[in-house]
DNA sequence: TTAAGTGCAAATCATTTGCATGGAT
DNA sequence: ATCCATGCAAATGATTTGCACTTAA
């Protein structure tokens, strides 16, 4: 309800239509300070606005992430999910025992960050970045048993 | 077929099996310095041995991965990659736009990868990193036009 | 008006799973 | 001899796509 307003005006400044389906999604993604996965954007949407289909929130999801306004991070749920980019940035920590998420500083990353442009000319996209791992609790009880899963 | 001999030993002393299709697999990803996915490991498998089935491709790189003698990376490909874990790591500049993939050194993460740990005591699986960005290439012709992609 | 966008349902495609059989230990 | 592992075929589940219809500009 807030960035909303210059959110949309990338839209059209990027030579694409404001339809009712993208802006929904928009809000949606706004609105929410959690990622969201394609499936929660649509069920939230139609509480609002029941004309929304599938197809739709991805087409839509593709293109706004195309223009810089959502980012992507596949924090390893099996489905992809979407934040709206903000500033300052945040990252993701990923047990893969555990599955837990821990958010970390963006400033962590600001010399490699800079250190990728300088060198390689690479322009990261270190917002909502995803690092797998081992988390402290998993840690300590690591390679005890041959068990597939913790969880 | 070099690390191999110690490979299957890790396998048999976390109490595993070591069956033929687990070999091979191990075996042609071992042989390789690219990321494979796996249906590219099964086809590799069956040139020499042809008694595998996909899922035993998919339960055997499970395994491994989770023993930590192979590593998996999400290049943005549409599917998951598999490669030996090998020292010294190297990391992966994906460009969202091109979908070039250039391999950077290790030693760019070490910085981080301490301060994790210390920090938040995060064991942080960095090899075979993908980071997602845009290209020195790319970044020159960037927003110019509302075009998707530019493949 | 008219190209861009949507709805719908079917298609894809990687990965997973249930269950009967086989084989490593 | 036992249970772990495999084969097979079917299921799953996210994402994509073709096409006829709608609508924002």
């Amino acid at each position: 309800m807030t960035q909303h307003l210059e959110l949309v005006q990338s839209l059209r400044q990027a030579g694409h239509r404001l339809t009712p389906q993208r802006e929904s999604v928009l809000a949606v993604i706004a609105d929410s300070h959690e990622h969201l996965s394609a499936e929660e954007i649509l069920a939230r949407v139609r509480k609002r606005y029941p004309y929304l289909n599938k197809s739709a929130v991805y087409r839509s999801l593709e293109l706004l992430t195309e223009l810089g306004l959502v980012t992507l991070t596949d924090l390893g749920h099996g489905r992809v999910e979407y934040e709206l980019h903000r500033h300052p940035h945040h990252h993701h920590l990923v047990c893969r025992k555990c599955k837990s998420v821990q958010q970390i500083d963006h400033r962590l990353f600001q010399n490699l960050q800079k250190k990728l442009e300088s060198d390689f000319g690479f322009r990261a996209d270190l917002d909502h970045f995803a690092i797998f791992g081992t988390c402290r609790k998993c840690s300590t009880r690591t390679a005890k048993n041959p068990k597939r899963h913790s969880h």
